[in-house]
DNA sequence: CCATCTTTGTCAATACTTGCACAAAAGCCT
DNA sequence: AGGCTTTTGTGCAAGTATTGACAAAGATGG
C-alpha cells in the first residue's frame, strides 16, 4: 500500500490499542505474534490489523507473523512516542494528583513536568511531590520549555478560558477532563476524557 | 425513520455528547436550539445531528428547532440515564479518590455506592469519606444490591481477574482504567478509559 | 392572510470502512 | 528437496456512515 496517502484518523486511533496489546504480550515473554492472535485478543478481525499496519509499511513475515519487539518500535515511531513528550497539567485537584501519583504515561511517551492552578491558596503548595505553579506563569513556562501537550483538569466553567491560554502559548494537543465542550483552532488536537459519557454510552444497552 | 431498527453504536456514542452540549446551553439560560447551533458547538454537521435524533423519533419543530429541556429529557430516557445507576468502584487508589471527590457523574445518571480493595492494610480505612470494603465481599454486595455498573481501577496485573469476578457477580457494564486489554463475554459492555492512548493518538499529528 | 424566512426529517448520493478471499512468501517436516 | 502448512499484504466487494439537497411544516411580519 502507498506510504504517502493520508491515513484515516480511525486507524491512528487503533494503533495505541495495538501497542498496548504488544506490550502485554512482550511482558509475557512472547517474541512473535500474528494478526490472528492480536485480533482475538482485541476483538477485531485479523484483516483489519493487517490492513491498518499496511498503511505504514510491511512489518510481518509471511508464514511467521510479526516480531513483537520490532513492531512495538515501529508503531512507537509512527505515533511519535519513541521519545518523551513533556506534558503540562492545569488544575491541581484530586485528578491531577491521581495522574501524578499513578503516572499512567510511564513508558508510553509522556512525562508530566509542570502543574498549574489559579487558586491563590494552592499556589506554592506541593501535590504528590510536584510544586503547584501560578497559572499566571503558564504562558511563559509553556513557551520557554516549548511544551506541546497539555492536560486540562479544571472546573468546566474555566475550561474554555484555560484552553484559549494554552493554545495562545503554543500547545498543540489538549486532553480535557472538563465535562464541557471546548472550541480550539483546527491545528490543535483535542480529546475529551469523559468517564460520564462512557458510562452513559454503556447504559443504553442495560436491562 | 423506523423506530425499531437497530441503532448503530456510533450514534449511541454521540448522544452523551449532545446531552452535554444541551446541558451547557441550558445552564446559559437558552431554551431553544437548532441542529445548526449544536453542530457548530460540537464541530459536526447539522445533518448528522438531525439524522442521529431521527433514529429515536421527531423532537424538533420545523422552522423553530428543538426545545432544550425537552430534548434533554428525551435523550436521558433513551440512554437510560433518567434514573440513577448505582456504581461499584474496585481499587481504592488515587484515581478512586479523584472519582469520589470530584464526582463527575453527579446529575448524569450514576452514583458511586461501594468501594473495594484487596490490600489488607487498606480494608476498613476510609477514602474520601467512603469505607473501603474487602474485595472478598464483592460478589455478595454486587449481587445483593443488584449492581450492574462497575469501574475498574486496579493495577493491570489484577484487572482480568477482577473483571471475571465482576461478570460472575452480574455486572453488565465495566469502565476500565487499567491499561490492559480485557476479555469479557459479549453480553457485558466494556469501555476503556485510557488517557495514555488518547495522548498517543494525538501525538501522531504533532510536529 | 399571504409572502417570506427558517429549520426539520428524510431520501439519495457520496464517501469511508471493513471483511473476504487468495496469490505469494516463508518456515517446517520428512 | 519438495510438499505441506501458516500467515502476510492487498484487490475487490460488501457494508456503514456522512453529507447534500429539498419538500414540508411552522413562525414572523406587514
Amino acid at each position: 500500500m502507498a506510504r504517502f496517502e493520508k491515513v484515516p484518523d480511525i486507524v491512528i486511533g487503533r494503533l495505541p490499542v495495538y501497542l498496548r496489546a504488544l506490550t502485554r504480550l512482550a511482558s509475557e515473554g512472547q517474541e512473535i505474534t500474528s494478526s490472528q492472535q492480536l485480533g482475538k485478543m482485541l476483538g477485531v478481525s485479523s484483516a483489519q490489523i493487517r490492513k491498518d499496519l499496511s498503511y505504514f509499511g510491511e512489518f510481518g513475515k509471511q508464514g511467521m507473523g510479526y516480531n513483537i519487539a520490532h513492531l512495538q518500535e515501529q508503531l512507537s515511531a509512527i505515533l511519535k512516542v519513541d521519545r518523551e513528550w513533556e506534558v503540562v497539567v492545569v488544575g491541581a485537584g484530586p485528578l491531577a494528583e491521581a495522574l501524578i501519583r499513578e503516572d499512567p504515561f510511564a513508558g508510553k511517551g509522556f512525562r508530566i513536568v509542570a502543574l498549574f492552578d489559579s487558586r491563590p491558596e494552592r499556589i506554592g503548595q506541593r501535590l504528590a511531590g510536584m510544586e503547584i505553579l501560578d497559572s499566571a506563569q503558564l504562558p511563559e513556562v509553556v513557551r520557554q520549555r516549548g511544551l506541546k501537550v497539555a492536560i486540562l483538569a479544571v472546573p468546566a466553567a474555566e475550561a474554555q478560558q484555560v484552553a484559549d491560554t494554552l493554545v495562545a502559548a503554543g500547545i498543540k494537543a489538549i486532553l480535557s477532563y472538563a465535562s464541557t465542550t471546548l472550541s480550539v483552532p483546527p491545528e490543535v488536537r483535542l480529546q475529551y476524557n469523559d468517564a460520564a459519557a462512557q458510562l452513559q454510552r454503556m447504559a443504553y444497552y442495560l436491562q
